[in-house]
RNA sequence: GGCGAUAUAGCCAAGUGGUAAGGCACGAGUCUGCAAAACUCUGAUCCCCGGUUCGAAUCCGGGUGUCGCCUCCA
């Protein structure tokens, strides 16, 4: 079946084909590692994470790298503000390295407990300085960069066209907007590939132009044309990498070697917090973290992912996790009803629900859609094994682990409890039973009795 | 000021020309010692005005609202 993408690029969805084979190579803007991932960052990996499933899914083969950001960059153009690594490395005292791995790890945690599938290749921006500069002197060679006193700069007026991604009409931003223009530079969207470090700069390295730091766009052009080629498939990012990074990176690989690195360019868009964006002034910038300490899990998260389009702002609403929460919860006993289901279904219907849902993840991975069809299928009255079967086979795409029982291991006196509560029930000492409940409630857990025993859950 | 989105039932949201997917909540019911859970049933003519069309939520024009970007940001 024909898969279709939407492509930044062109603005519009288009067949994918990718440019070798059946080989798809893909590459992912990842997290700046100097604090926590929030909720909304994690979007985009989710989203990253889809774009993975629905490829395999189609029998491609995947070669997909994700940088980790562990330099910091500066906060504008010109030399002023701090630069994000630095700021982390003050605030917790420690150095840029130690808050490099702290958060780095934080969030190979975050991509597992939300059933995310890491890319092939994760590089880190500090092991490839070397292939940086590389970069930096062949656009320096190319004749797309000059010099000021401590800074190297990409001259985007020697492109024939600077802005494809973002259609920015330069002349018409507002003059107020641009602030901290540095005189230095020749055009306004000019920007740094390489800079000169000043004496107390944290992360500096002995470079071609002495002890500089790199720009902040030209690790993942370096890096992904070291693991992916001049040229591949699919480039992915959040919404916001759209007018500067990726316009930057575009920019660089023209310089570089003369081509734009991928044919697809793909972005998520952002998640907002009731309605609007989150903010630290809010105190709404959540972290799986801050979910889990309200009783969900990363799972619920994802279950929430699906109910948008990755290129349409999703609203988060603790309301609206609680309500994937619940479905996740009744979409894994649909699952067990079909999975213990004796009866028989005709192939032709699990082929109709199949096709539908084919039909949807590749029109441009159009979730909600799919789920729809998942929903079809977990409610049908018609309880068979074969309904399990291709909820499994649904679920390579979703990753919801609709197969797995959520098992939590009960302390000691829980168990306990459970233990003399199922005696209780079976004398019919409803008193007793009840008394017990409302204890284990206190505990913090909830008592469910179905037909085939007690079930608690935290 | 410029650029770009978006406006669908209480909430989260699909649908881009043929008479409104799905989830959650609410309500009613089934089940149950009770509670919870589960299961069944139940709801919208798609921001407003005008136009194109046999036919529009879906296209065009105008208006209003909301959001984002133009400084790092997924």
């Amino acid at each position: 079946m024909e898969l279709k993408l939407y492509n930044t690029l062109s603005r519009q969805k288009e067949v994918f084909k990718p440019i070798n084979g059946d080989k798809v190579r893909i590459y992912s803007c990842g997290p700046t590692v100097y604090y926590y991932a929030h909720i909304g960052n994690l979007r985009a990996y989710l989203f990253m994470d889809n774009l993975r499933r629905v490829l395999k899914y189609n029998g491609y083969e995947l070669l997909h790298a994700m940088n980790i950001t562990d330099v910091g960059h500066l906060v504008s153009d010109a030399d002023e503000g701090e630069d994000k690594m630095a700021v982390a490395a003050k605030r917790e005292n420690k150095n840029p390295y130690e808050i490099a791995e702290f958060y780095t790890n934080k969030f190979m945690i975050d991509l597992d407990k939300l059933n995310i599938n890491k890319p092939e290749v994760i590089c880190k921006a500090t092991d490839h300085i070397k292939e940086m500069e590389e970069y930096v002197k062949q656009i320096i060679k190319n004749g797309y960069a000059y010099e000021t006193e401590d800074t190297i700069y990409f001259d985007t007026s020697k492109l024939d066209k600077y802005g494809v991604l973002s259609n920015i009409k330069i002349d018409e931003q507002k003059a107020g907007a641009r602030v901290d223009f540095d005189n230095h530079k020749k055009n306004v969207t000019d920007f740094a590939l390489w800079i000169k470090a000043p004496e107390n700069h944290i992360m500096k390295w002995d470079t071609f132009w002495g002890k500089c730091y790199p720009g902040w766009h030209i690790e993942c052009s370096a890096m992904g044309r070291k693991y992916l080629g001049e040229h591949f498939d699919i480039h992915t990012g959040g919404i916001d990498h759209i007018p500067i990074h990726h316009e930057n990176e575009i920019a660089q690989s023209k310089g570089c070697t003369g081509q734009i690195p991928a044919n697809f360019w793909m972005h998520c868009e952002f998640l907002l917090i009731d309605g609007g964006k989150m903010s630290k002034s809010l105190n709404n910038v959540y972290t799986i973290a801050d979910l889990e300490e309200k009783g969900f899990s990363a799972m619920d998260y994802r279950m929430f992912n699906y109910t948008s389009h990755y290129r349409n702002k999703l609203n988060f609403t603790w309301d609206s996790l609680e309500s994937a929460k619940v479905a996740l919860n009744r979409l894994k006993e649909g699952y067990k009803k079909h999975y213990d289901g004796k009866e028989n279904v005709e192939d032709s219907v699990i082929n109709e629900y199949e096709q539908k849902f084919n039909e949807a993840i590749n029109d441009d991975l159009n979730m909600p859609l799919a789920m729809s069809v998942v929903w079809d299928v977990v409610k049908n009255n018609i309880k068979s094994p074969k309904f399990a079967e291709l909820l499994r086979k649904f679920d390579q795409v979703l990753g919801l682990k609709l197969d797995e029982k959520d098992r939590i291991e009960l302390p000691e006196d829980v168990k306990k409890l459970v233990d003399e509560r199922k005696i209780a029930r079976e004398n019919k000492d409803w008193a007793k039973s009840d008394e017990i409940r409302d204890k284990l409630v206190q505990m913090g857990y909830s008592v469910k009795d179905t037909k085939s025993g007690m079930e608690i859950t935290k």
